[in-house]
DNA sequence: TAGGCCATCTGGTCCT
DNA sequence: AGGACCAGATGGCCTA
């Protein structure tokens, strides 16, 4: 691990701290209002300790300037300037470095609000950040072909497209989300998902559970889904049966009841510009 | 134990 | 000059 820039060996020794060497302020001034993290307490703890070390080198130094009140000089000035310079630069890199890992944690609390809004969301089984990018990608796409069809799809046909290019896991996942029979779902290498040609309705459709209005059902969830989220799918029925193309890729007929209503803010949606006018506020 | 995922560090690049 | 952004490297953790 790149963890231990520059100078490295009085790291493997035990730390030189006086008891006049406040540790706890030094990192709270580098790195102000963090959350604990183990990990990066740790790290943080030896940049500090870095820094507080140089800094007792320098004051060790200046202890023995001034035995016979003249300034002495001791060693090359250069040399005092080339480390002045190398302290700005770790400084400076220690700085660079907080910036990135608070940058790093707003990336990661926007994807977590982006989980939120996905389908199955859990805070016990959550999407890798990749999956969950191509499962809001799948959600959107499935939401606006939803919209442009003017009538509600296929619970499978839904699933299928958010399905798209998902691992198997996560595939299971999202199906086992949705009530679905999982085998009914085969990948290709391409990563299309197929269907395997059974009737989607052998599947068992156990009531979905509505969750204040979230497509994500099945999971433990916070109660505040109905203020963070302005589009969910409500489930409102049995679903019908369609006829399938024996061993073919899965289609339903038109016919084909989908088992849920399309809620913008807890009101049925009418028309895709409503949508749009709300998804750019 | 290998592989996936993740957090962090780091240096480079671009922009203001 | 300094901050934001990015990608590569690395090591830790977890799971099959």
């Amino acid at each position: 691990m790149l963890t231990l820039p520059f100078e490295e060996s009085h790291m493997m020794c035990e730390p030189r701290f006086g008891a006049n060497h406040p540790r706890e302020g030094f990192l709270e001034r580098l790195e102000p209002e963090r959350p604990h993290d183990p990990a990066r307490s740790s790290s943080a703890l030896r940049e500090a300790e870095e820094d507080l070390t140089d800094r007792e080198e320098d004051e060790r130094e200046d202890e023995h300037d001034d035995d016979d009140g003249l300034p002495k000089k001791r060693g090359p000035r250069k040399k005092k300037a080339g480390k002045e310079k190398m302290d700005r630069s770790r400084l400076r890199r220690q700085e660079a470095n907080a910036r990135e890992r608070n940058r790093m944690h707003g990336l990661n609390a926007a994807l977590e609000s982006l989980r939120k809004v996905v389908p199955c969301y859990s805070k016990t089984q959550k999407l890798s950040k990749i999956e969950t990018l191509r499962l809001a990608k799948n959600y959107i796409w499935a939401l606006s072909e939803t919209l442009s069809a003017g009538k509600r799809p296929d619970l499978l046909t839904f699933v299928q497209t958010l399905c798209k290019g998902l691992s198997q896991p996560t595939t299971n996942l999202v199906a086992g989300c949705l009530q679905l029979n999982a085998r009914h779902f085969l990948t290709d290498h391409g990563g299309e998902v197929m269907f395997s040609g059974r009737s989607p309705y052998d599947a068992v459709y156990s009531p979905p559970m509505n969750f204040n209005g979230i497509f994500s059902l099945k999971q433990e969830d916070p109660p505040d889904y109905a203020k963070s989220s302005h589009y969910g799918m409500r489930y409102c029925g049995a679903p019908g049966r369609a006829a399938l193309a024996h061993g073919s890729m899965y289609r339903v007929s038109p016919e084909a009841r989908f088992p849920y209503d399309l809620h913008v803010r807890s009101q049925p949606f009418q028309a895709q510009g409503e949508v749009n006018g709300s998804f750019h506020n």
